[in-house]
DNA sequence: TCTGGGGTCCTAGGACCC
DNA sequence: TCTGGGGTCCTAGGACCC
C-alpha cells in the first residue's frame, strides 16, 4: 500500500459510484416516528393515550438527576421540553392521585401526578418496535437508510411517481399507505416527508407533525423552504442560528440568497452545505447505513464527585461495557478515549491511538484509566469511555469492503492481526503493538 | 433550561514525512 | 542548516442531531 492511501475497507471511506447520486429527479421519503418512545409506551399501555406523558432516563425522585427523552404532545402543551430536567418537567404536570413508575420500578413517593405520567426509558422494547418498523420500510423501498431508532430515509424513485403516471402510485398515496401500514402493523404513528432530496424530505416530514404527510414536488422546493426559519435546515442549531441572525439571515429564503463566500468565511465547509440545503439542493444519495465510526458509553454522577477511586471504578465499568459492545458489533478499535465533564459543564477529552487495531477489554480499561490519571482528584459530574478508528470483520460487514477478502477468518476473539499490521512499515502484530503502546 | 446518553462531522494546530 | 511545498495522521474541541 502506498503511504497515505487508505485501505479500501476503511469505514466511511469512499463509496463506489452510486447510480443516481446526481440525478435531479429522485423521490426521497423521510419517515419520522412521532414521539417515538412515548408512542411505544402507549402501544403497550393504552391507558397512557391522550395523557401527558414524559419518558426519561436517570430520574431519581427528589433529585435533579435525569432528563426528558421524549414528551408527548399533551405534555409539550404544558411546557415540557425534551432534554429538560425531569424534576422540572414533573412539576409542570397537573396533580392527581396517580403513581409514577421510577427507573427502579418503584412508585415514587416524591411525586403524585395528576393526568401526567412518567415512564423510564426502555430501549430494549423500543428497539423491538423499531425493528418492526424497519422491516416494513425495507418492504416498501429498495434503498433504506436508518438514521436513528425512529428515523429513516427511503429512495423510492423506482417505485413512485410524482404525478402517478404509469403504474406507479403518487408520492402521496405511497406515503399514506406507508403510515397506515406502520400504524397498523407496528402500532406507532409516523410523519412522512417526500421531496427530491434528503434535506428537503427531512424538513417536509418535520413540517406537519404529528401524523404529518407533506409532499414537496421538484418545482416547489424553494417555495416550500423560503418562509421557514433557518433552524429548520438540518445543521443549523442555536449557535449557527445566532451567527446567521447577526448576518441578517433568519429564514431559509434569506439563507438561500445570502452571499456564499460570506457563509464560507463564517462556517467553513458547512457554510456551503447550509447554503445549498437552503436552496433545495442536496445531491447526497440515499445509502444504507454503514458500520459505526465510534462506540461510546458515558454516565453521570448524581451531583459531582472528586472521589478518584469511585471515578476509576466508573471508568473501568464503562470500559467493560464498551468492550462488550465492540465484541457484539465485531469491531476492532485502534483509538481509545475518555471524556470528563466538570462543573458547570466543561468537557475535556483525551485519546490515545495504538499502532494496530485490537479488541481487548483489559487493554481498553488500562488505557482508559491511564488517560484518566491527569483528572484524578478533579471534581467531576460525568465520565465517558469511547473507542474509535474502528475496523470490522465477519459477516456483519455491511455492503462494502468484503471484497478485500483476505482478512476475514484468520482471527476470532483473539487480538487482531489486521492487514495494516503486516505492512513493511509495521511488521509487528497488533497484540504486541497494543501492549508496547501501553507500556511506553 | 444549569444539562442524559449515543452518535456524526468539521476544524485547527502540531508532529512528522518526502 | 533556519528553510519550500505538499501531504497525512493525531489530538482536542466544538456544533449539531436524535
Amino acid at each position: 500500500m502506498e503511504r497515505g492511501e487508505k485501505p479500501a475497507t476503511e469505514p466511511g471511506g469512499w463509496l463506489p459510484d452510486v447510480a443516481g447520486s446526481d440525478r435531479t429527479d429522485r423521490i426521497v421519503c423521510h419517515v419520522d416516528m412521532d414521539c417515538f418512545y412515548a408512542a411505544c409506551e402507549r402501544r403497550r399501555e393504552p391507558a397512557l393515550r391522550d395523557e401527558p406523558l414524559v419518558v426519561g432516563m436517570g430520574y431519581e425522585p427528589g433529585t435533579d438527576r435525569g432528563a426528558v427523552a421524549t414528551a408527548s404532545y399533551e405534555a409539550r402543551t404544558l411546557g415540557i421540553e425534551s432534554a429538560q430536567a425531569i424534576s422540572v418537567a414533573l412539576e409542570e404536570l397537573p396533580n392527581r392521585e396517580e403513581h409514577v413508575l421510577t427507573d427502579t420500578g418503584d412508585d415514587a413517593e416524591a411525586y403524585h401526578g395528576e393526568t401526567g405520567f412518567y415512564r423510564p426509558v426502555d430501549m430494549t422494547y423500543y428497539q423491538s418496535v423499531s425493528e418492526q418498523v424497519r422491516q416494513i420500510l425495507h418492504d416498501a423501498a429498495d434503498i433504506v437508510r436508518e438514521v436513528s431508532i425512529d428515523e429513516a430515509y427511503l429512495d423510492v424513485t423506482d417505485r413512485v411517481g410524482w404525478d402517478g403516471t404509469g403504474n406507479r402510485p403518487t408520492a402521496e398515496a405511497f406515503a399514506r399507505d406507508l403510515t397506515d401500514r406502520i400504524a397498523r402493523e407496528a402500532g406507532v404513528p409516523a410523519s412522512i416527508g417526500v421531496a427530491p432530496n434528503m434535506s428537503a424530505a427531512k424538513i417536509a416530514s418535520d413540517h406537519d407533525k404529528p401524523d404529518g404527510l407533506v409532499v414537496v414536488p421538484p418545482g416547489e422546493v424553494r417555495a416550500f423552504l423560503d418562509p421557514l426559519p433557518v433552524e429548520a435546515v438540518h445543521g443549523v442549531g442555536p449557535v449557527r442560528a445566532r451567527t446567521l441572525r447577526e448576518l441578517g439571515v433568519t429564514t431559509a429564503g434569506e439563507l438561500a440568497t445570502a452571499d456564499p463566500d460570506v457563509l464560507g468565511e463564517r462556517f467553513g465547509e458547512r457554510g456551503r452545505d447550509l447554503y445549498e440545503r437552503a436552496r433545495g439542493v442536496d445531491d447526497r444519495p440515499v445509502t444504507p447505513k454503514g458500520n459505526p465510526k465510534s462506540l461510546n458509553r458515558e454516565s453521570a454522577f448524581a451531583g459531582a464527585t472528586d472521589d478518584a477511586g469511585r471515578c476509576r471504578e466508573v471508568i473501568g465499568g464503562l470500559a467493560s461495557e464498551v468492550a462488550a459492545r465492540a465484541t457484539n458489533e465485531s469491531a476492532l478499535y485502534r483509538t481509545i478515549g475518555i471524556k470528563v465533564v466538570s462543573p458547570p459543564f466543561e468537557i475535556s477529552t483525551r485519546a490515545r491511538s495504538l499502532s494496530g487495531p485490537v479488541r481487548d477489554a483489559s487493554v481498553l480499561k488500562r488505557v482508559a484509566l491511564d488517560l484518566f490519571e491527569e483528572f484524578e482528584g478533579t471534581r467531576l459530574r460525568k465520565l465517558g469511555v469511547r473507542v474509535s478508528n474502528l475496523e470490522f470483520n465477519g459477516a456483519d460487514q455491511s455492503s462494502l469492503g468484503n471484497w478485500k477478502g483476505s482478512r476475514t477468518d484468520d482471527f476470532e476473539d483473539r487480538e487482531s492481526t489486521g492487514e495494516a499490521d503486516r505492512t513493511p512499515e509495521n511488521p509487528i502484530s497488533a497484540g504486541q503493538a497494543s501492549l508496547a503502546d501501553f507500556e511506553r
